[in-house]
DNA sequence: TTGTAGGCGTTATCAT
DNA sequence: ATGATAACGCCTACAA
């Protein structure tokens, strides 16, 4: 209990030197002679002694950490996206703090709270909401970088990928399988996801010159259940679909439930795409056709573009797309009618 | 770009005060007079000053952050385990550090820098493995709670499961169903995590007076790959087990996979029974019967402890086991033959 | 090349 | 009840 950690002055005392010198040799910021530099590496090795983060934050006004803000820790979407940032942060020390949102936006609001105490230099946003009110947006606070979702009427900077293309290849698939009649399942109608997908969908049946029957959309909230849900709406229509494209995979995995659960087989007797790629998304029954987000790559992105901007520096772009990749697995084939 | 934060001083001013009395109106340290108290809380408002976090952390030397070190963000088995870790942690003003160590020594290691270093005022390890050499576990480090596996020869607070009787319970199901040849699937042979569930495993037969023939025992690494193998060189057995127990739920997804490969039926011709009950867990096709770990609550559990531990207190006991419970869905079921 | 000293923003001690 | 003032651990002019 009695842990005594080692300051710079005692390294500065056990090589002889001043506190100055050591500061110099560690940080690399001034000339130090040989003689002395051995000396205090000597002392460094000896005691194990790490600088002091919080007086070097101190002095140097900076906490070489960033806050991350995801809407579910609990989402296994956030995953690899957390992987990509905390790659890239740790490789120039800094740490990642994660936020835990809750869906709930007070429980954000702790981290722009956070953020304004100089807990950390920057903000990853990956929910599509603002963790304070918009009013302080550019007096207190660390620069910001959002991912995967833009948020209306907010030009911050974004990395992301082309929702609207990626949803159009997806249904492309699906219409080139032979399929007429295309459900679309959805997140929450509110959110720039489930718009820009849904508009993808809309343009790939236009292009086709096919009209979309109105009752072909529904809107969970992206679990399972809510997939299930609205998968099982589709299925109740008189002429239903013989294909959904869900707004992410978890839906998709919903609807492949709600499909099964009235005997029909996946893909024969309807086939469905999914959103994201999901680590399970390969190992569900059947194997999941789904687009694949680049999550590693736009968490890194993100953290890249967070680097510069607590450089000071002006990012070379304030929007980065990464490309989507449809990857096509067992749930989806031609169409047996 | 020109931040520029607002300081205790620039309070003090716009109050009329000195910075002690600022200091002592927001942390409540002591007396302060209604008049001045209504004033500092003016300036407040007006300013939506927040202490600075380094600031105020040099001079309590204490970080009020803790780091989480995992072996892999990307496991959906850790969520739950953050978010209850988190919840706790914002309660009390905390901010969680996660630590990815990409099961990697060497990443892992960076969190025992940063931890020396003053960044956190604890060390939550979720891995089974010190991030830092043995030698150094009683000088510069700050207080560790282990959770979920212990580590074999350091007597380090922990919270956790009994696997033992939980691998036990799971197989008892499977023996009261009716089955008699159990097959187990192990983690990486040398985790506790897969030897203790095993020993529950054996304990469970050895009650019922069964014999456990050799080749009924299988090693994978816990991922939904070597689940798959691990199950198809328990299928390919002469007199194949007609149920097994996995030791994580992507193992026994795995199996399920290879069973369902060579066109048996879950629960019909094989039982699986899995362990954790990871959020895909209800989702599958059967629906898994698993040993639902209670992670929240273990996070929560492990932050408690966590808490005490930095404030200096000794906690209550040292070692927490949390209940489990099995969670009979679909995939088990009385053997056919 | 080296050391002294001031300051980063806050809290706590000690007079007043 | 209040206000100077001295730390906290580190970095960096500046002087030597």
């Amino acid at each position: 209990m009695n842990r005594k950690p080692i300051k710079i002055t005692d390294i500065a005392a056990l090589a002889g030197v001043s506190i100055a010198t050591v500061s110099r040799a560690i940080g690399k910021s001034g000339p130090v002679s040989q003689d002395a530099r051995r000396r205090i590496e000597a002392a460094l090795l000896a005691t194990g002694y790490t600088p002091n983060n919080v007086g070097r934050g101190l002095r140097r006004r900076e906490a070489r950490a960033i806050i991350v803000v995801v809407p579910d820790v609990g989402n296994p979407y956030f995953s690899a996206l957390l992987r990509g940032i905390e790659e890239r942060a740790v490789a120039i020390g800094y740490s990642v703090l994660i936020g835990n949102g809750a869906n709930n936006r007070e429980r954000e609001a702790v981290y722009g709270q956070h953020a304004m105490a100089g807990r950390a230099d920057g903000l990853i946003l990956i929910n599509g909401r603002l963790p304070y009110a918009e009013s302080v947006v550019d007096t207190r606070l660390p620069p910001i970088v959002l991912v995967s979702e833009r948020i209306a009427r907010v030009g911050l900077p974004l990395v992301g990928v082309d929702n609207v293309r990626a949803a159009r290849d997806a249904v492309s698939h699906l219409l080139q399988l032979g399929h007429r009649r295309i459900g679309y399942i959805g997140g929450t109608p509110r959110s720039l996801l489930t718009a820009d997908r849904e508009a993808g969908y809309r343009k790939a049946l236009a292009i086709h010159g096919l009209d979309i029957a109105k009752d072909w959309v529904a809107y969970g909230d992206f679990t399972v259940e809510s997939g299930e849900q609205s998968a099982q709406r589709l299925l109740d229509l008189d002429r239903p679909p013989t294909a959904i494209f869900a707004c992410n995979d978890e839906m998709a995995i919903g609807a492949i439930s709600a499909a099964k659960a009235r005997s029909m087989r996946v893909p024969d007797d309807i086939s469905i795409v999914g959103f994201d790629d999901i680590p399970f998304a390969a190992s569900y029954d059947p194997p999941l056709t789904t687009v694949r987000q680049p999550f590693f790559e736009m968490g890194a992105a993100a953290m890249d573009m967070m680097i510069q901007l607590i450089a000071g520096q002006v990012p070379a772009r304030r929007k980065v797309l990464l490309p989507t990749e449809l990857v096509i697995r067992k749930s989806a084939s031609v169409p047996s009618s």
